[in-house]
DNA sequence: GATGTCGTAACTACTAGTGTTACGACTTTC
DNA sequence: GAAAGTCGTAACACTAGTAGTTACGACATC
């Protein structure tokens, strides 16, 4: 499906930021977090700035600038990320829409429209099961 | 994510091959098939390729030649033809393996696999609820 | 005013998916 | 055994999305 990687790194910025405030600092840099990801600041500041849309994060500008939390990652579930994050559906219908004067043309995307759409509701239903309180505690629990 | 059409090409071509061997001819054309869902042969052949592989479908050569249902479509479920044309995974990790030194670089990865595996799991689940004849079904329900 | 960080544009590189042409392999038909 | 039709597959071009990178203005603090 040439999968991405999106939801998987703004997960972890979360985790990192909110890790990172547990140590008392207030905010963190998109250059300290795209160490730990081992990619490029401006890759971060990309995702969370779809995550700021979303309502997920704050930013401040200035010296002294950064990135915190606006939610309680108990209130924040993976369904928010990733609706934040990945747009599209998650199948594609025909690129050229198929011949209307056939009847499985003419039948199969209502059809298969039908079918994806309760299949992407089960996926937010299985998203939105996990909080990103519950991926730190994951994040924690890896063995040493 | 960058959603492909693989599976709704692939369903459209079962569809159609089901619902010509109906009307008893006994196979399809790679030329027919393709006409309908207005894309090109080479592209159906080489998807019906990876559902014969796969055991779904049969082909023969020669003067006649064409594609037959290798099954009845009541034994054939979405899971069947995803598994056979969508080989990778629906999340990926980092590109670049993260900072071991970090406990989120360290952690996240574990943590995510988890998650995603419970995931496609489900997402399985939902596909192998869905049989091809149930597509027929919904195709010719389609209103005029 | 100097400094540090975000915000964002612009560009490149890479990959996957799709469309297309071409041609050999194979089987039927005559 | 030659002709014809279809698959099987390689090769290539095009497109779009993701990711990485550089650059620089905007902004807030000191």
């Amino acid at each position: 499906m040439s999968a991405n990687s999106r939801l998987t790194i703004a997960a972890h910025a979360l985790a990192w930021i909110s890790l990172y405030q547990r140590q008392g600092h207030e905010v963190a840099t998109s250059e300290q977090i795209a160490s730990s990801a081992n990619t490029n600041p401006v890759v971060i500041r990309r995702l969370l700035g779809e995550l700021r849309k979303a309502g997920l994060v704050e930013s401040r500008r200035g010296v002294g600038a950064g990135w915190s939390l606006a939610r309680e990652l108990t209130s924040m579930t993976l369904l928010d990320v990733y609706e934040a994050v990945e747009p599209g559906p998650l199948f594609a219908m025909h690129r050229a829409t198929p011949d209307q004067g056939c009847v499985v043309g003419y039948g199969i995307q209502p059809a298969m429209q039908g079918i994806y759409e309760g299949i992407e509701e089960t996926l937010r239903h299985e998203l939105a099961r996990v909080t990103l309180e519950d991926v730190v505690r994951d994040v924690l629990a890896a063995p040493r």
